[in-house]
DNA sequence: AGATGATCAGTAATCGTTCCTGTTCGCGAG
DNA sequence: CTCGCGAACAGGAACGATTACTGATCATCT
């Protein structure tokens, strides 16, 4: 996690109110250490590691505020619970359904989309999320 | 229900291999009749009115099997039930985070976003949805 | 009609997530 | 520095959506 994201990940605790207390800190580094797409599940485990004392609540609250300002990105697949990244603008995750493994779909982009939606509609919109499920190439060989 | 796509109804449940039931033209039946976007529990009562001795454990297993035969859509929202409706091609629709209405937005394609999603990934792509939140006009002005 | 496999009703169990209670922590006022 | 107060926390119970299980029923083929 680079200074810079640092720094702004502060800045949006200051102006939201809320305090960055070393549960949340936690959080945000098990979301920084694991490559794929944990679950809160996932994170709690990460973060028990460091803390043996931290209560699943707690990282659901954690990850809730994080959300909230907009540091982190939930995704909700079917047949798996909710995933949770750090929120690197806008960016394209596909799920197996077979396997479960989520991975990155690189080069597409839809700001666009976002765009036309917002002008498309009286809604204010807060959340404009794509998800992609399939078969990745080895459950897709097996048949 | 027009003829054409209850024909195409039937087929995709011959090639399927599942029986088309009552309970499942029931589930249809009322997945047409609401206008929203209902959930399981919505058509489980739907149901219900017609038929009370349907179990909702069978509306679940309906809107499974009419899932995966491509008859109808389900979509997975944040603070909220999974919510079907009529596969009806691709469209747009929107969740107020606050009243939790559904509606759709109109105009918008993303075809294209699909196939570059497919050109750009090794996967082999099974659904492609665009979920998007906000709040609706009427719970934007309250602030 | 009888056999057979799919489907169903009814209900229990599961799982992700939220809620609740008493305790601890961080922080500003004095 | 420490007192007081609201936010955050740990631990565990509760909840709601969904699935799993079991014995009964149905559709279909022979």
């Amino acid at each position: 996690m680079g200074a810079t994201l640092e720094r702004d990940i502060r800045e949006r605790f200051r102006r939201s109110g809320y305090t960055l207390t070393s549960q949340r800190k936690a959080v945000l580094e098990a979301l920084g250490e694991s490559r794929g797409h944990p679950s809160a599940e996932d994170v709690y485990l990460l973060v028990k590691q460091k803390n043996p004392r931290v209560a699943l609540g707690t990282v659901y609250q954690a990850l809730g505020v994080l959300e909230e300002i907009g540091v982190i990105e939930a995704k909700h697949w079917s047949e798996s619970p909710t995933r949770y990244d750090l929120n690197v603008g806008p960016h394209l995750d596909i799920r197996c359904l077979r396997c479960g493994e989520v991975s990155e779909v690189p080069g597409v982009h839809f700001e666009n989309l976002e765009d036309s939606i917002r002008a498309a509609t009286p809604y204010e919109v807060t959340r404009a999320t794509v998800v992609v499920e399939g078969l990745c190439p080895a459950c897709h060989a097996e048949g």
